[in-house]
DNA sequence: AATGAATGAGAATTCATTCAT
DNA sequence: AATGAATGAATTCTCATTCAT
């Protein structure tokens, strides 16, 4: 019996892509195993349950678009408009390439009333998202104002990744993406 | 041993509370039997699967969508602007009372990639929703024009649902069916 | 498939049976299910879980002890002295033909520390059978000498048990209540 | 990491200590190298199976009560009366400062039909324990009757043992112990 | 020696579904 | 129709044991 092995960050990485394809109820431990190369009962080698694997699954990834995404916000070797449109390209980039929405929509409403572990760590990377954008507009709006439109920006990008994953087809946010950039980014 | 008897549409009924309250892979068939005052083998009587009821329910509920709200678009007894406004507050009404955003929206993320019987009836939903309000703005813009807003306002009210969703707050979908409104339906 | 129906009393029996031999520990659902000519997902028709499965047990069989055996103590159609001795032999023929020490005790040792629901249901049957031999030695003793006396006597009496159990030889058992008989039958 | 060096002997020393805490079916590997502070991988470097662990442990148990405790019976420098002192004396403080009864009688007791390779040692441990008592007797007594109160003897303290065990309550093991004494120590 | 990763054989439990009454 | 019992496959999790480093 061969006897591989995986690094903690790989299991989070496949376990990502397990749950982000087949969801939070229908991925079972053994389909992350398998997608490790490993059976079962090894996954417990690394996190005590299903639920805790999630867990660091979300964190990860809510601090992957942190430190990837959302700190381009932050950056002040551009312009804030061009901050901006870095960020839109981003997240249509990493939305599209996922064909599935977006994972903390899905996982979140998936496990609404359920798995309340879960919902802190998606109310944080809404939070950090609608932040950064706010910060950015309040380059050139009052404070609420700003605040109020990074809302608006993160509800439309959702629904048209919604939509975008629901009906399969790819323009909706494309063309959402374009449009904000055409209203703030100028 | 009582011997109650149920009406097919009240099974529906109480399923569409079921499934809407604990999303389809969390809810049992004992749940739905339970929430009509029956025990789970009964629901065979009417039903044949799980997966059938649920595409029943999703059948129901679009066309009740359809009779109810999208079916406003067409009353020629009000002018365009008015019916625009009759159909985002009946649907800020459903969304609000609902607490957990879509329906077709959360079955259709949580059981993409697994049950594919329930995305054409999803996805007419959303044909039926854009189809209506694509007629409204027609009255004031091109065809492709017109079309293209109504995808933009459904992403919008579907991205404000989410977010008032996950977040807990009211504002977000109050707030664009208001913004809606203003914009179109003047 | 066969379509097999039991009653509820035959699963605690049955169960009992399993659990004697086995110990709680190394007694599975299987196990049990097999006894009773069911699969194993049968059996959580009738019981929620092992643990509850186990305490109804334990209450049956205490509640036996009492109906069967210690309410003898209390019948006014023998005289004290004949009371005692029914009650004696009574106990002896039942650990002596389970071969395997008294069930509350063995359950008791096995799962302290482990599982603590256990616990208050062995207390009430070593309460009521102390109880009842109090009953009977205040006939012929005050009654703080009585309950000493009767506690002494039902740690005889396991502690013969035990050796009975352990080094497989009844002579322990028998003669310890022989000396019972002979010390407070007269 | 630390690479501590544990002797056998104290091995065999957190065995018992786990075993005597949670039994032998719910104590685990890992447990036991927990309480050396070492993983559970170690373990496996000193014994070759957990049933040998416990045979071991047994094993020194019941030896440690031959060299420390029954072998008092055989001491010339006291009065027979007086080792029997010592001897009741030692074991009410072996079995008190444990709280959980007899460490043979639990392990014996739960593994009975089980893990039969345990019961040898368990008998040699009780028959250890009434030939000391038996030789002690028989200065006062002829020989089958000194046998016969030496088991009488084992029986009630085991009995009283158990009792403070399930119970939660010194007495019967003391009182079973002063009246041992009185009676024979005379 | 000690480690830590992996194994694999169960364990308890869940649940959609079937079916005799 | 409704019931309630049974099924059996699937699922999460446990744990004694192995073994390369």
């Amino acid at each position: 019996m061969p006897r591989k092995k995986i690094e903690r960050k790989d299991l989070i990485k496949h376990s990502l892509d397990v749950f982000k394809e087949k969801g939070y109820h229908k991925t079972t431990i053994s389909d992350i195993a398998n997608a490790c190369g490993l059976l079962k009962g090894s996954i417990y080698h690394y996190v005590e349950s299903k639920e805790a694997l999630m867990v660091e699954v979300l964190e990860t990834l809510r601090d992957h678009y942190m430190n990837k995404v959302f700190s381009l916000a932050y950056d002040d070797n551009f312009q804030p408009e061009d901050r901006l449109r870095m960020l839109a390209v981003k997240s249509e980039e990493i939305f599209l390439e996922e064909r599935n929405g977006n994972f903390f929509v899905n996982i979140g409403l998936e496990t609404k009333n359920t798995v309340e572990e879960f919902q802190s760590v998606i109310r944080e990377f809404f939070e950090q998202w609608i932040r950064s954008l706010t910060y950015l507009f309040s380059f050139k709006l009052p404070e609420n104002e700003a605040r109020l439109n990074a809302e608006v920006v993160v509800a439309e990008v959702e629904g048209a990744a919604m939509l975008t994953s629901l009906l399969d087809d790819d323009q909706y946010l494309k063309r959402t993406n374009r449009k904000i950039i055409e209203f703030f980014g100028t």
